[in-house]
DNA sequence: ACTGGCACTCTGTCATCGGGAGTGCCAAGC
DNA sequence: GCTTGGCACTCCCGATGACAGAGTGCCAGT
């Protein structure tokens, strides 16, 4: 049997009065709340049938109905129309905008923004590099034999790095590295970078090579290999709203998740397409992070994308909200990135 | 009524006994796990009078006796002994000292170490700027009208920031101001700066002076005034440990003031002598953290102190192991920083 | 295909009730 | 004068059982 119109609605308000009250619900509370325009009993055995395909279950018999996570899954894919900001909202976004001068600045800003809107935790990507452009590189001479690289981007983001010399260098020495570096790699994509670092030192006279060697992989390995991702976090104090009940009895393996950088940057990742993206409970596929749902979406200037944000909260999420949210402050990031 | 050695002796064995089983302890217990050489009637008395004088309390009549804040106050000033490290804990050092080379990566690493071996949440300020000395300034130009303030500090921070001329520059003068300002301010303490900033712009050729204004304003605006402290976080899940009962029910208030980088510069911050230093419960006046205990150092190369680190737990935490580890670790942290 | 009715199941709560641990006090002992 | 054993008392905690409430599944009727 396949669901008809009201199995659906019969879901959808499922799916909302749990998320509202945080507790299983009958078929005679259902009724009451929503105008379905059918007894309780017609509705008991749409449940039946909504709980025979899997989008939700009881916690116990004689029990109110949960969704799973197929359950969301299906209603934030057919379900879903996407809320409008709150006026409230949109003024947060705005205020929250002026004087920013910083990229620190911007994601910090971000970050905490996010996290109150939606009332979860929020997580910002830097700009990748490897999305970046290299702007600028600056070597800063620290002692005779250290010097300190210095990139900046054209997403704004500053790396600095330290490179350690086989021997003294010249001053001059250090100028002329300065100068040629950024001769070949100002404006270039950070992707394209490696061969053309490679054609610098090959181009390097023999007698300056061992450094410009030097020099080069710390280039390589600090900017490309390492490829040196960033983020920010903010809101961990919400997942305690709604008491510990919500993550299955312990916070434990979601702060302990959250602490993993690379694991955050897997679920704010995958940027492919510039929409917003959910993944609900398993879907992201951390065992730390079974009863948590993402909502990400990539941002940067125009309609390239240099980064990832996304917040991260309970499965029983008000989707439809923290989706606008998220949207909105994604493409309010990019804008803000393209006035530089 | 003072405190006898004996009474002394109870309350260690109290302190060490609910360190230990999260339970609160009684006087025949205490008998039979330390070899007090008297009976639980005696012991019962010098319970009552060190309840009297606040050092203990029972959560209800006829439960066992717990340590008040006073309690851990007096274990931690007159019955510690320092414990020295373990062999394990030592080579945990040694293994996480190996390779690192940015200030980035120390502060890092640090922060992971201190939490890993305290199983606390650990907290490290970057060598704060006020302590600091400039080693380089560089001016990049982004646009005509724009320019990138990188600073490099002799503690090996690096910060930049966004500097909006009022109008155009040539290229001339980005140069010549560049060397002006390190001719100026290079190795000059941060604290020292605004008057020697204020007699820059004097001496400013008239024609040039607007843009020397603009450019001091923004020196003087980030890396005095605002004072950009920054710090890192970690082992936030190690509130978890021994359930939420730790923390009087919620974690909500501690999660809450760890995202205040104010409060947390606050609890490790004062650093006035090399010593390390223990705030119990109430002490450190934060609402939030009443049921907390911050135990923290400064470090710095040699006998100067540029910034603080320290860990913060249950106000029934393992005093001299904890101790031990953080300031072990900071001198740890000091003497790798002299090395650079 | 929907509905009303009915029996059944399970949870959550409340009160009751010992067992156990711990205390405070007192009188006796060293 | 400290220390000790004894004793009555208090309170927590866990187990037990009863009970109301909510919700379900199924069936027969419309």
């Amino acid at each position: 049997m396949s669901l008809d119109d009201r199995k659906l609605e019969v879901l959808r308000a499922i799916v909302q009065d749990y998320v509202e009250t945080r507790e299983p619900v009958g078929s005679k509370a259902l009724v009451e709340r929503h105008q379905l325009g059918v007894s309780p009993a017609t509705v008991r055995n749409d449940m039946a049938v909504l709980e025979e395909e899997g989008y939700i279950r009881q916690p116990h018999t004689s029990a109110g109905r949960v969704p799973t996570d197929a359950g969301y899954r299906l209603f934030v894919d057919r379900l879903t129309r996407i809320k409008p900001l709150s006026p409230a909202e949109k003024r947060a976004i705005e205020r929250f905008m002026i004087g920013v001068v910083d990229l620190d600045d911007v994601v910090h800003r971000t970050v905490r923004l996010l996290a109150q809107l939606t009332r979860q935790v929020a997580v910002v990507q830097y700009p990748s590099l490897s999305r970046s452009a290299v702007r600028h590189l600056e070597l800063v001479p620290i002692s005779t034999t250290r010097l300190t690289l210095v990139m900046i981007t054209d997403t704004g983001r500053v790396e600095q790095r330290l490179v350690e010399m086989p021997g003294p260098i010249p001053p001059d020495d250090v100028w002329e590295m300065r100068r040629r570096v950024n001769e070949k790699l100002a404006g270039q994509k950070l992707a394209d970078t490696p061969s053309l670092v490679q054609k610098l030192v090959d181009e390097t006279a023999p007698e300056r090579r061992p450094t410009m060697a030097c020099l080069a992989s710390v280039l390589l390995e600090t900017l490309v290999e390492r490829s040196e991702e960033r983020l920010a976090l903010a809101g961990t104090a919400n997942l305690t709203r709604g008491g510990v009940l919500d993550f299955q009895g312990t916070l434990r393996p979601v702060l302990e998740a959250l602490e993993e950088e690379v694991i955050l940057l897997k679920l704010i990742g995958d940027l492919e397409p510039s929409t917003t993206r959910v993944r609900i409970g398993d879907e992201n596929e951390i065992d730390n992070l079974r009863s948590a749902s993402v909502v990400s979406s990539g941002y940067g200037p125009g309609a390239t994308i240099v980064g990832g944000l996304g917040v991260l909260g309970p499965t029983r999420m008000d989707y439809p909200g923290t989706i606008a949210t998220v949207r909105a402050v994604a493409r309010y990031v990019g804008d803000l990135l393209a006035q530089n």
